[in-house]
Order: structure tokens, then C-alpha cells, then sequence
DNA sequence: AAAACTGTAACATTTTTTATTACTTTTAAA
DNA sequence: TTTAAAAGTAATAAAAAATGTTACAGTTTT
């Protein structure tokens, strides 16, 4: 999975910076944005392995944020959910023999590397507190 | 379609500069990114579309650009070929009742303004000529 | 013990992207 | 003046990616 995962952990999290003491349930995070629990409860799985968030097996268990809503950057949530923005590369092997083909991607992936690094620097000027005072 | 509009009409466009005088077949430009050349002839249809290259029909007809690498930025290619660069969206209507679902998708558009903004910014400095001359 | 949760793997479905075919029109050259 | 080599384009097919579902095991509270 690419797509989705940044915006649905963003959700997740400003859900859960709403409540910061309870244990909120996959049921009710997927209620609020009409996708299935178990989707939600994959990307938590992702968020607790960065040490965001953590979880309560079991009756009344639920997920709620580990990390101060002010210490987490929209980049730490960025970098967590997509690999790299892109704009595409040229995908079946382009020409070896074609001066053009033999370095497109390399000259793609440069250009990218630009783009995504000036969005890290955006993005980590924003804090989950910040996006979620937007609500 | 979106994924690989940019990078195969940046291709395109790369190959024509490096031929200026002359009329490039579809076929041989789908050589150069092992591609099929009806896929070339639509991203071609775009950039006739926006004036950026003439063709020339029939027997050693072809392609060839009509401005100056110099006058063709990335930040044109861009927008001719991409949307808006995302990070993805709730997609299945969340919950208006939820406070959070309600507004989501807006302050999600808003932050992704923001960054095509800059890219744009960025992306405008850069010329067809810039590029060219990686190769 | 029952109920309400999380965790996760396997599978199914849907959507998007990419590729192909088929056919029309145009032009240059033999 | 016919043939070959090109563009233009719509319709369809195939492949890939994303999203959704089911099923079930494990955990914790009541």
C-alpha cells in the first residue's frame, strides 16, 4: 500500500489527539472515516512500530498517542507512510543504447530527491498540534 | 491516465531537443523508452495540444518542438501532465457526523496546495534546456 | 465463561494504469 | 499511381496496484 496511508494516519492521529487519554477502538476510528477496522488497525500496527502510539489488547482496549501531539511533525508522519513523491519514471527498461533512455530515471530521480526534500522540510515545520488545531 | 504522463512526455520532449531540425517518428521514440508507440502519440496529442511540438502526417512524418528549450520550463510539463501532486485523501465520504470525517479532506487540500505551490515554484526554474544538458 | 477488543494472514474485489488491436487518414517516394 | 511509412484515435484487453473482507487466534475485562 502507497496511496492512503499518509491521510489515513493523519486521521488516525488527529482522532486520537482529541482524546488523549482514552483508548479509542479500531471500530471507532474506522466509523469516523467509513473504512474497514482491520485497514486502520494496519496502519496503527505501523504507528506503534515508530513508537507513536501504543495499544490495549482485549474489553476496552484501543489505541491512543504515546508522544506529545507537539513533539510529532506532519514529516514524521510523512516519512512513516510514503516512500517518495513522485512524478513517475520511465518503468519497462528504457533503451541501454539510447543516450536519453540509458539515464532518464537517474536524472528523474534526482529532480525527485529535490522535490521530496523540500517537502520534508514543509511538512516538518507542521505540527500534529497545528493540524489538528485546524479542526 | 496520471503516473507516467510527466516522465514519458519529459522523455519526449528530451529526445526532440536533442533533434531539433528533425521530424521524430513515434516509433522510434517508443525505442528509446521501450514503450508503445500509441501511448507516445497520445502524450504527443497533449503537448500539440498546448503548442509545445508540431507533427507532421504520412511518410517520414514525426514530431518535432516548436519553442525554444529555453522558453519550456518543467513547471510547464507539469501542469500539462499532472493533477496535483497528494499524499491521498479519505475516499469513502467519512463520517459528516464526526468532527474530524467532516473536514478532513479540506484541511488535506489545503496542505497539499501548500506543497504544489512549491513544486511549481520549484519545478519553474528549471528549463527543458536545464535538463537537456544532464545527458 | 462470555464479550469486546487487537493482530495478522490469506484472499477477493475494485480501480487505475498500461498495452494492444484495429482501422482511418495523410504524405512521400518508387 | 500505387505502395510504404507515418500520424490519429477509439475500443478493448491485460496487468498492476490499491482497497476491502473474511476468518480466526490471542488478550483482557467483567
Amino acid at each position: 500500500m502507497i496511496s492512503g496511508k499518509f491521510a489515513i494516519t493523519l486521521h488516525i492521529l488527529t482522532l486520537l489527539s482529541k482524546f488523549p487519554d482514552d483508548y479509542l477502538s479500531s471500530d471507532f476510528i474506522a466509523g469516523s472515516m467509513n473504512l474497514h477496522p482491520v485497514l486502520v488497525r494496519k496502519e496503527i500496527a505501523n504507528l506503534k512500530k515508530n513508537n507513536i502510539v501504543e495499544s490495549k489488547e482485549g474489553k476496552n482496549g484501543g489505541t491512543r498517542l504515546l508522544k506529545s501531539t507537539s513533539k510529532i511533525t506532519l514529516d514524521d508522519i510523512f516519512k512513516m507512510t510514503f516512500d517518495t513523491v513522485t512524478l513517475g519514471f520511465s518503468k519497462n527498461k528504457p533503451n541501454p543504447d539510447c543516450p536519453i533512455g540509458r539515464q532518464i530515471n537517474e536524472n528523474l530521480e534526482n529532480l525527485y530527491e529535490d522535490i521530496n526534500q523540500r517537502i520534508g522540510l514543509q511538512l516538518s515545520g507542521i505540527t500534529l498540534e497545528d493540524f489538528s488545531n485546524k479542526f
